[in-house]
DNA sequence: TTTCAGTAGTTATTCGTATAACCGGCTCAA
DNA sequence: TTGAGCCGGTTATACGAATAACTACTGAAA
């Protein structure tokens, strides 16, 4: 009538009858990989058994006697909701189903309270490991429930130094974006970043190294009249082009630091009847995949190594090492489209 | 000493030592919501010890007694990777969370195989139902191995008819648009589609069908030269934009049935040295939230209600109800920028 | 004085699986 | 002829929590 019972299906038991053998042989039979202890005819009897019943095996009896389950919890902050940073947890969860594990996702929105029960519901079911994700790169807290327990910071760092860290290299990536620049030709680089360095943001301070090392590298003076620093929203990447553009030694090329900037400078750039990347020449970086793929002309930018991130913090978990507060900085890729070239007048 | 023991904790016996009752006792104070049938005494001394030893329930072994965990599955085929659809996750975990469930989530890619083996891991986990998740409004078939589990489609509609549904409500989303337009005083009203009726898509078929009823029910005739059937790209919103704006007798406003069209559009009236919305208005649909917010002029749109679907669908899910083939439709609240305006000359 | 009800707990069993320990029968070497 | 060793299984038990069923005791009513 009414209620409805779980309805839980053929249990070990049940197959074991069917196939008029005992419970234990049916185990064995499943599980035993290297196992030739069974007659052929008794594993067909068990097989066919398992195919008729269609049985499927109970998680929870198997964790409960082996103490771990075949799960691995997620933590983001509101990472799944960021658009672009769904992809880490895609990467997280395909490298976790290599090994046939599954994801107990949670997004914390910040509420640390949400964050500290869901925690605990997690390890009520015994995660293999957790993966804490930030939701922009910095230096965060672990929650403290997390020690003694196998995890991970990701795209962000533990503050303390005491937990396993995976991160995007911004150093490298700013460093490579100026590359690209000079190598087109270009000295006279202009840099509209996204925050102040005395943020301690590891993006804005990270690119603004990598911009530093490679003019230092390339032999060349960094000019601070060329260097801006904005609040990362377009209307900072508008102003900022607009003014660089407008001074009285403008730069042939511009290294915005995130791509809402660069869409900002795109649309200075239009307004000043000028193109891209004929009179100025563009780099951005995070290959927003809303943006930059559609901006005209297409957005030469570094992606943030997402998927990759997930892989790989999930395969430090599962590589079960010491708890070290090691920090892995992973490449930004270089995406090549077409707002770069070389600059105008070559002296 | 290479090992690691798996760590597990201390159980309801340990506790049950360190105060000095039995494990039922220590079972009983924990979940017996009602009852005043142990002494203030003993609930104290079994609280103390939990405290102390740090206890945490096993989840699995409560589960194995109860046959159903407190987790529910969540397949999307590459939701989570898509933009804007992080937020349907987010709506499912969130009320997930208010009954003390977690989400068990996966994303397929698309791909069968993984589909249906990472289904079948989910139910051996005994989830107590599966939200199956379109990554876009569309027909799909229900995987098999869901029939007999308490599930619901998410933002996509079961082919089959079979298993409830919870979708946006693209026409009356179709209608809302068209008004708003009408409203403003409108009456040469553009459509520029995201697809071809032919095609079947609910989100191209429901938006022209809310166009067309707005319409009629206004006393105006459809022009079949004001409607358009692209892509889906910027490029068709640009395209068609451009045609109609540069015909004989052009709209005054611009129905655009998603936000990278209106995106196209806002290029071709750029192009055009016209503006919006003074010479022409411009609604959208889908709340791009990279997009549609930094528009100039902020573009008037309608959006997506992904959280609400994702809470709703967990809630059907919750509510155990028979499964009914019953497909809900949600409304896509009408975001206002500043995109629309009166018509220029009002005749 | 017996009976009944209530209080405050305990004991025993169950969920489904994995595995250590065992067992009977057979072969083969000493 | 005995015993060691293998083959092909079975029996028994443990994992951790929930709960039905029971016990031991107290106090009050009949």
């Amino acid at each position: 009538m009414a209620g409805s019972r779980p309805k839980s299906g053929p249990t070990m038991h049940d197959v074991a009858a069917a196939a008029g053998v005992s419970q234990a042989t049916v185990s064995l039979v499943l599980n035993s990989a290297s196992g030739s202890r069974f007659s052929e005819e008794t594993r067909r009897k068990v097989r066919d058994a398992v195919n008729r019943l269609g049985y499927r095996t109970n998680a929870h009896a198997k964790t409960l006697r082996e103490g771990v389950a075949g799960m691995i919890g997620f933590i983001g902050d509101t990472v799944a909701t960021t658009p672009f940073a769904g992809a880490i947890i895609e990467g997280a969860q395909q490298r976790a189903w290599e090994d046939g594990l599954l994801l107990l996702t949670v997004n914390t929105g910040g509420d640390k309270e949400l964050e500290a029960a869901s925690l605990d519901t997690m390890l009520s079911y015994k995660v293999a490991g957790v993966v804490y994700a930030g939701m922009y790169h910095r230096r965060l807290d672990v929650p403290e429930a997390l020690t003694g327990v196998r995890s991970v910071v990701l795209n962000s760092q533990d503050r303390a130094g005491r937990v396993a860290s995976v991160a995007p290299d911004e150093v490298t990536g700013g460093y490579a974006a100026t590359q690209r620049l000079l190598q087109a030709g270009h000295s006279r680089i202009a840099l509209i970043n996204i925050e102040t360095l005395e943020s301690g943001l590891p993006a804005a301070v990270g690119r603004y190294d990598g911009y530093r090392k490679a003019l230092e590298e390339a032999g060349l003076e960094l000019d601070p009249d060329l260097v801006r620093f904005g609040s990362g929203g377009e209307e900072d990447g508008y102003k900022y082009a607009m003014e660089l553009l407008t001074s009285s030694n403008p730069p042939t090329a511009i290294f915005c630091a995130n791509d809402r900037g660069a869409w900002g400078a795109y649309q200075a750039v239009s307004d000043l009847r000028l193109s891209i990347p004929g009179d100025v020449s563009v780099v951005g970086f995070d290959n927003q995949a809303t943006l930059a793929p559609f901006l005209r002309p297409g957005l030469t930018t570094f992606e943030l190594p997402f998927v990759a991130m997930g892989r790989r913090a999930v395969e430090l978990i599962l590589q079960d090492a010491e708890p070290d507060g090691r920090v892995e900085l992973m490449d930004c890729p270089l995406i090549e489209r077409n707002s770069v070239t070389h600059p105008k007048e070559t002296p």
